[in-house]
DNA sequence: CCGAATCCGGTTGGATACTG
DNA sequence: CAGTATCCAACCGGATTCGG
């Protein structure tokens, strides 16, 4: 039930934290935002992924607006994905996050050890 | 593996998003950020979370410095949770990606649309 | 080269029942 | 009141295979 109660709520965070929540999307808009990208390419720089979580995370973005899709009549044909406008946008506002992250990331690996230490009583 | 390799990297929004990214935290963190709050207070307001889930994000919470867990010496004994200043500045940076998805999210939604549409074609 | 379809093991989280 | 423990169904995502 957690999957489909997520839209339950009409709640705009929750769009978005079900978007970049997962592993991947985060990590393909970065690289993407360096720079249009095509399939293999982004599945050799992102390193892990699978052929199909691939597929599956650049279908949503292209979904949301936030990456667009261009074929190339090469042959055989290749495919580009880039970043919107919009995914731009979104990146901005994960850099935020990000920021925060980086900031406070010490702190909270203390946190953890102390935490963890306690309870090992 | 995709569990096991989140943390593979030493990635600080990774650790970040693991925290945020799933369906509880940010509900709670919203609530307990407009003050302290009990369990079953908490629990009645976040509406549609379980006992158990409730539980380990609160725990996982306090875990990070997140959230303070304060026993109250009553009968029955009662605890009230509260975001830390560390907590704050987070939620800070959530409303941040709040926004964004608030400006975006009916642009968001007309795209989906419009996919969904030219899929079944 | 790009992707969809199928299969399937591991994790997640709800329901329920039980403690301090 | 505030949790913990157990059980189990649903989902997620990796591996593999096949199509355009």
């Amino acid at each position: 039930m957690p999957n489909n109660r997520k839209q339950e709520y009409d709640c705009p965070i929750r769009d978005v934290l079900d978007r970049i929540g997962d592993a991947w999307t985060v990590l393909i808009l970065m690289e993407l935002s360096r720079g249009a990208c095509r399939f293999n390419a982004l599945r050799r720089v992102v390193d892990g992924i699978s052929q199909r979580m691939l597929a599956v995370t650049l279908r949503n973005l292209e979904r949301d607006g936030l990456v667009t899709r261009q074929v190339l009549e090469t042959s055989p044909p290749q495919v580009e994905y880039a970043l919107t406008q919009r995914g731009v946008s979104l990146r901005a506002a994960i850099d935020t996050l990000s920021d925060w992250a980086q900031a406070n990331q010490t702190d909270i690996r203390a946190s953890r050890a102390e935490y963890d230490l306690a309870k090992a009583d």
